[in-house]
RNA sequence: CGGGGUGUAGCGCAGUGGCUAGCGCGCAUGGUUUGGGACCAUGAGGUCGGUGGUUCAAAUCCACUCACCCCGACCA
């Protein structure tokens, strides 16, 4: 390609609106451009990577037995009605009327279509496994786009879908799905870490995510330090130290004026926080829960979700508290009536705890589960932090950011069955088929690849997934042996398949150099009268100081070498 | 949806009631340059986000509205 035909052009300034790394040398490389909010174009350059991609996971999929199909973004409302999944995605999904006045929804996703052709396509044992996929934009409308690429609200996205007869096809399935998916970011230079996830309220068993590794990740992953134990901070872990178990003494008042944090309670009494308990309100679909949990802890928002199993959860506003009768900052989960109490079972380790008395600067000491109160559940709902310990092997546990760049989810038979997915075992007994569901966002993924590798002045791509292999960059366009020699070498590397972006303009050097570096190119070939009079061009890693020379003579082979190998010759 | 912010040329910005709305980059033409964002000359490019209002006079003041960005609750 030429880069004088390319339709597309760099900036020299940071656009206004773009805030991470990702975003910005997108938009200055001239790779992608936004429409509306969470709405991107790519210009040709950046949808040469973004194909890229697409042909690795494609590969990846074939290979572990998927099948590529096509369904269509149009999908009758009555497909999420049959499903039952309207209600949890809301507003986020796109919905439109057509001339008849039927509602069609713009699909976020595609198991409810899958899973209805699946129906009326599979009714043997004979006819599983299966693992149909596609590769198609999703449309959600998310409250916030953000990043650039990295949350749009219409995005290119890998989905593939198992059906299994069975719990064992599904594992075997889901085996090979990770393994897919290990292969296909080892393949595009990006090292992925795979880590449980949260699966939701609805459904669901198990759920890995695979996590991108970089600062400005917005997901948080704690993994352990001594095994291989990785999570997303909404489903990790740990094993909670409690306190030695003291006999439990008689509850008395304590007056405690003007104190309402634990910080400022456990100062004032000179306990630890672990001493204490705290209490927290949410509203979870409009029903206020008292929750109970150790002082020193934190409330897990997705675990209390899953285990309310609720659709929308979130911290009692001052009104909602006040009208359960509860009093913010001493409330006590003793005396409570007519109100649900959840409690993390942080609170039986340990004993004679202070805790709020329901009513304004007071406590109370040496309050004791179950003496003193009682608890509607208990349960897990813990945040695990960086210096937990490890629920395996008791290592201690660390945290790092990461960008979530797939999804893979055993999704079990709630949709088949909602979608009368039933299959003819070998014995003649009809059974519902056991699914799952595999995504990779592509322009997420791509926009993660930069997070991961760009320096100051601009992109890093791995070889796989770069737009071009080589930056072929002729110095002097006046000069007749600069231009003669380098339209040879284009035409030449072009012959041998190499894919070459060619800087043809007259521009000058400084120019030149800083657009090859922005946009990234993994190898830049440099043709000058400085290296030509020596019949040598010069050749440079995009992520390496160092260049070398590389003579004119045998070029083509070399630079093939240089490319397939990652070396220097 | 709550909180914060921004809309003026393709991009980045200046312009707090007054005459023909400016600057840098980019773009076009000509010339001089060429190893890390060169220089000179000439030129093109604007419904100042929109609507309504106040005023002799509005990019500027007021009201409403739209769009976009950032921080929180959701997701690949």
């Amino acid at each position: 390609m030429r880069f004088s035909r390319l339709l597309g052009r760099t900036l020299k300034e940071v656009p206004a609106d773009a805030d991470c790394a990702s975003h910005q040398y997108l938009v200055r490389a001239g790779m992608i451009q936004q429409v509306a909010a969470g709405v991107y174009s790519y210009m040709p350059m950046g949808w040469r990577v973004l194909q890229k991609i697409e042909q690795i996971i494609r590969e990846e999929m074939d290979k572990a037995g998927g099948q590529e199909l096509m369904m269509p973004s149009l999908q009758p409302l009555e497909l999420w009605e049959k499903s039952g999944r309207l209600p949890s995605f809301d507003k986020t999904l796109f919905v439109l009327t057509d001339r008849k006045d039927h509602k069609l929804a713009v699909g976020p996703t595609h198991e409810e279509v899958i899973t209805d052709l699946v129906s009326r396509t599979v009714q043997s044992y004979r006819d599983l496994p299966q693992m149909p996929y596609q590769i198609q934009n999703k449309f959600r409308d998310e409250p916030r786009p953000r990043g650039g690429l990295l949350r749009v609200r219409e995005f290119f996205m890998k989905d593939l879908y198992s059906f299994d007869v069975d719990e064992d096809g599904l594992n075997e399935s889901y085996a090979k799905m990770v393994q897919a998916y290990k292969n296909v970011y080892a393949r595009c230079g990006l090292p992925a870490v795979m880590v449980e996830a949260d699966s939701g309220a609805i459904g669901g068993k198990a759920s890995h995510e695979f996590m991108l590794l970089t600062e400005s990740g917005e997901d948080e992953i704690i993994y352990c330090s001594k095994c291989d134990y990785a999570a997303n901070t909404e489903k990790a872990v740990s094993v909670k130290k409690g306190a030695t178990a003291a006999d439990p003494l008689p509850v008395e008042e304590v007056s405690t004026p003007g104190i309402t944090s634990i910080d400022d309670l456990a100062a004032f009494l000179k306990v630890r926080a672990d001493q204490t308990l705290k209490a927290v309100f949410y509203a979870a679909d409009g029903e206020i829960v008292f929750v109970v949990i150790r002082g020193d802890l934190g409330v897990n928002e997705t675990k209390l979700k899953n285990l309310l199993k609720c659709i929308d959860l979130h911290m009692g506003t001052e009104a909602e508290v006040k009208a359960a009768g509860l009093v913010a900052g001493y409330a006590s989960p003793m005396s409570i009536k007519g109100i649900k109490v959840v409690a993390d079972d942080s609170i039986k380790l340990g004993s004679n705890f202070i805790a709020g008395a329901n009513k304004p600067d007071t406590h109370l000491r040496n309050v004791n589960y179950p003496r003193d109160f009682k608890v509607d559940v208990m349960a897990d709902i813990a945040v695990t932090r960086a210096g937990d310990t490890c629920p395996r092997c008791n290592g201690e546990l660390l945290s790092r950011k990461g960008i979530e760049v797939g999804h893979v989810f055993k999704l079990g038979t709630f949709l088949s069955e909602r979608f009368n997915a039933y299959f003819l075992d070998k014995d003649g007994v009809t059974k519902p088929i056991i699914m799952g569901t595999y995504g990779i966002g592509l322009g997420r993924l791509l926009a993660a690849a930069i997070e991961q590798n760009h320096d100051d002045k601009g992109i890093i791509w791995p070889l796989p997934i770069a737009p071009y292999h080589v930056y072929l960059c002729p110095l002097k366009t006046d000069d007749k042996n600069v231009t003669q020699a380098a339209e040879k070498i284009y035409e030449d590397l072009t012959r041998a398949g190499i894919e070459v972006l060619f800087d043809d303009r007259d521009e000058s050097p400084g120019v030149k150099f800083n657009d090859a570096d922005l946009i990234g190119i993994p190898l830049r070939i440099v043709v000058s009268p400085r290296t030509l009079k020596d019949n040598a061009v010069e050749v440079k890693w995009r992520k390496d100081k160092q260049a070398w020379t590389l003579p004119l003579t045998g070029l083509t082979e070399a630079v093939k070498n240089v490319v397939c190998t990652g070396g220097t010759c």
